[in-house]
DNA sequence: TTGAAAGCGCTAACAT
DNA sequence: ATGTTAGCGCTTTCAA
């Protein structure tokens, strides 16, 4: 049981204080390098591995940060994920994941148990019917950085990393007129989540670039579900004057949209233009494929990190301003938008 | 500044000891109940949040448990991972999540940071190129509970939690007898991995127990991929004597499949059959939907926990034997196989 | 039913 | 360049 060697076994090991031994392993300027040297050999010869329970006791950082999603089984967010642990690793930090599964009730758990670790931070994409937010509060009062990653809420002060959905949802739609399609519907998210309301709204501003004006009977909420795409084109082309094309908040919201064509024997892209958002794996491999916009989700991660470190490591610094960093969509262009014939 | 709340700030507040509030918090039987509302009371009135790092120090348990897959951006493991932390949450676990790459070196690394934070037990699924298992041992060496999922490896004794290969395999091919395919070919995945190596085995445990010869020429090496499927239909549809349809080791190889088909102009499902493994997301809204075997990882990840916990929390108990759960696959029938014409 | 006292393993201020 | 000392916040014997 080589379970319990501590910096004192070392120590008694050597003929040395337990503090020059832990001033060793962490490198201290003051430390001989003989000292330095052996005291590894002894280490390594021990088996010793440092018990950061108690460092992080003593010192209190824990180098642990805690990463709040509604799922890790949502595509998307486990690209993000990949990101986050991936710079994370790099930078000497280890993640806590914790799943809010979309209630606010498991968000504000989670914080508590982040709050009980005593995490250095944390990283949050809140829950979409996420309305108040005492519980962030909370961890600002306490001065643990906190930043919201892909959602964000507007009337709390903390840093974001986002996608710039306003121009994605710009580039799909203008893509949409430049490839021929007359009649533009768009297939919304949620409106109180700041995303799906920023996507309508540069679905708006690329029609009226174009001096195309907006018809209230092609806009049809959705709540980011194929259901929602299905039920949406349903109604979309019951109208009077359907439209001839979609952009459609997110991925799988257009994959219903095109499923109900498919039922309704429309022809893609000849007849009916659709793009997504999001860029979801299965786009590449339906049929037809399905044009997106890339959000470039391990960048994300990665930013939010980094932000987030920057933050920790220099928290006695005079706090910087609120940062908002705003990442560039990517136009996808597959063949459910090639164009009409 | 709420910061720095500790069980002696509730002693102060209610004239008792540091030790009775600890009890009273962890709902020790020998405290009055008068004492344990005063308790609770005092602790929410001052915004008490228990620190789990002087904890752990003192109880020597952490509630942590440290999980090692390849990468989070994979559909499947993002989808273990979603079991994972929701039946961890549910028990009152926290998970620390570490990617490895596929590298063993990242994979030893984890361990090493798993160690050092002194987790109750480790959750890992292998690296693929992972021969040597070394580090296996310095974590069971130290008592601490590791458990294999998905990839496990041969000369290893862990408790491990897979699904049965051989038998969704089997199932596939039989469908595919079943519904009248006369040759039915295999496009497998690197034999080095067990589940692949298990899948071609299950393959021709149908043929066998139907009694159809296997033919060596309609076994093809794939490797996972989109680009395998192709070739793989192309070099087996150019042989003297063709298959009518292909058990294709994972979705993906399948899909490549159907695509080369289609640009042959060959008819799915009547004239040929195809049968994929994983269930991937795209495959119920590809043309035709593709009949598939599902996986469980939901259930995998979930199980996967709740033996961990069990490990855990009967440590003192007589160790139990080696434990193997392997669930069940399930075969999901689609279009792509509904039957010859 | 509660209190007193010790200590988990480490770090850091202060001393030498 | 190293030693001394104290203590992070909690849990847990042992005692009352």
């Amino acid at each position: 049981m080589s379970q319990k060697v501590t910096i004192t076994d070392i120590a008694r090991e050597l003929n040395i204080t337990p503090a020059t031994v832990s001033r060793a392993l962490s490198n201290h300027p003051g430390i001989s390098d003989k000292t330095k040297q052996s005291v590894q050999q002894a280490a390594s010869k021990l088996n010793y591995k440092k018990n950061s329970v108690a460092s992080s006791l003593r010192s209190g950082k824990t180098r642990l940060i805690g990463v709040i999603i509604p799922s890790a089984e949502i595509n998307f967010f486990g690209s993000v994920i990949h990101g986050i642990e991936k710079a994370a690793s790099s930078k000497g930090y280890n993640i806590i994941l914790y799943q809010s599964n979309e209630s606010r009730e498991h968000e504000e758990k989670g914080m508590q148990t982040f709050l009980s670790a005593r995490v250095d931070g944390i990283l949050v994409s809140p829950a979409k019917n996420n309305t108040s937010c005492a519980h962030f509060y909370e961890i600002t009062e306490r001065n643990i950085p906190i930043i919201l990653f892909d959602r964000t809420i507007n009337d709390i002060a903390t840093d974001s990393v986002v996608v710039d959905d306003y121009k994605g949802a710009f580039m799909a739609t203008e893509h949409l007129i430049v490839q021929g399609y007359q009649r533009i519907a768009h297939i919304s998210g949620p409106q109180h989540l700041k995303n799906f309301y920023d996507r309508q709204r540069g679905y708006l501003g690329a029609l009226q670039a174009h001096k195309i004006k907006a018809d209230s009977s092609l806009i049809v909420n959705g709540n980011i579900s194929i259901e929602s795409g299905k039920d949406g084109a349903r109604k979309l082309l019951s109208i009077a004057a359907p439209p001839d094309a979609v952009f459609a908040a997110e991925d799988y919201t257009a994959l219903g949209v095109i499923s109900e064509l498919k039922e309704q024997k429309i022809r893609l892209p000849a007849e009916f233009g659709v793009v997504g958002f999001a860029n979801e794996l299965f786009g590449q491999h339906i049929t037809p494929t399905l044009s997106t916009v890339e959000q470039q989700t391990i960048r994300m991660g990665e930013s939010a990190l980094e932000l987030l470190v920057a933050r920790i490591e220099s928290k006695k610094l005079p706090v910087p301003e609120q940062q908002k960093i705003v990442l560039e969509p990517l136009l996808i262009c597959r063949e459910s938008s090639a164009g009409k014939r």
